[in-house]
DNA sequence: TTGCAACCGGTACTCGAGTACAGGTTTATC
DNA sequence: GATAAACCTGTACTCGAGTACCGGTTGCAA
C-alpha cells in the first residue's frame, strides 16, 4: 500500500519536513514518485519512522541511527560486517543502562535520606554516593 | 581550597567558557572574585561539572539538571518540594532503563539470528521484535 | 617592571536536529 | 474547468549546547 508524504508524517507523528530532512540524511530511502513528482511511500516506512524515533529518544543519533539502518544496502542479510556494529551497539546500550541504574539508586537513595538536592548532596558525604565515579565513566 | 576558572575547567574537562555558559545558565554559581574580577572557584565545583556531565550523558538537558540542582536555592535541607521533582526524575530514569532494555534484547536476538540490519529485521517478522511497541512509548 | 599567560566581557559562530516560509505545481473534488 | 488542499524545491530560521574570537585587563614570575 502507497501513502503520500502528509499521511506518512501523520502516522508516524512527525513533520512532514522531517521526511525530507531525513531523506537527504540518508535516513530514509527516497521513495517513488507520483507522474507530477510528489512522493508515495511503501507504508513500513511509518515503521522506519518509528524506529528511527525510538532509536532516537534512546541517545542515538541520526548518524548512528543511518549507520545501523544502513539503508539502500543491498544483499542485506548475513552480512558480518554489520552484525559488528550491532554489537558495538550494544556495548553502548549496556553502558548506558548500567549508568542509569547508578542514577536509579542515587535517586532512590536521596529521596529515601530526603536530601533533596543532588548537587548539594554529593558535595554532603553524610549522602556518599558515588557521583565522581559515575562521571568518570563518561562513554562516548 | 580555591581555585582559578582555567584550573577548573582543566580538571573538570571542559571548556573555560563552558564555566561562563554555565554561570550564565544557572547551573554554576556566581563564584567569588579577585580584587582584579577573576573568577575563583572553590574546588567542589569541579564535583558539580562532573554532576552535570554525568546526567547529560545520560540524556538530561541543561534545563532539567538545573532543575534538579537548584542552584542558589536557601535552606536546601528536607525540603519535600524538590523530592517531588527527584521522584519524577526517578519515574524518567526507570522509563529509559526500560526502553533501553529492549532495545539490548533487540540487538542480542538480531546478532544471534544473524540478522544484521535492524530496520530491514522489524520489517521481515522471521525477526519479530517489538519495535512499534519501543517507539510507542516515548517517554518525554 | 616588564613580559606573557591566563583571564575578562561581549559577540558571533558552529553543529545537530529539525521547522518555517516563499512561491510555484499537482491532485482531488465540485 | 475551477478551486482548495496537499505537495514540490529551495532557502532561511530556530533551539540547545556549547566554542571561538576580539580587544582589553590581571596575575605572577624573572
Amino acid at each position: 500500500m502507497t501513502l503520500r508524504a502528509g499521511e506518512v508524517a501523520e502516522r508516524a507523528g512527525v513533520n512532514l519536513q522531517t521526511l525530507r530532512y531525513y531523506e537527504r540524511r540518508g535516513i530514509l530511502a527516497e521513495p517513488d514518485r507520483s507522474l507530477g513528482g510528489h512522493r508515495l511511500y511503501d507504508d513500513d516506512t511509518v515503521l522506519v519512522l518509528q524506529v528511527v524515533k525510538a532509536a532516537q529518544a534512546l541517545g542515538f543519533s541520526l548518524d548512528e541511527i543511518a549507520e545501523l539502518i544502513d539503508i539502500g544496502s543491498h544483499a542485506h542479510r548475513r552480512r558480518p560486517r554489520l552484525a559488528d556494529s550491532a554489537r558495538a551497539k550494544l556495548v553502548q546500550v549496556r553502558e548506558k543502562i548500567a549508568a542509569l541504574q547508578q542514577i536509579e539508586a542515587t535517586l532512590e537513595r536521596a529521596i529515601e535520606a530526603g536530601c533533596d538536592d543532588l548537587a548539594v548532596c554529593a558535595l554532603e558525604e553524610n549522602c556518599p554516593i558515588p557521583f565522581p565515579t559515575i562521571a568518570g565513566r563518561r562513554a562516548g
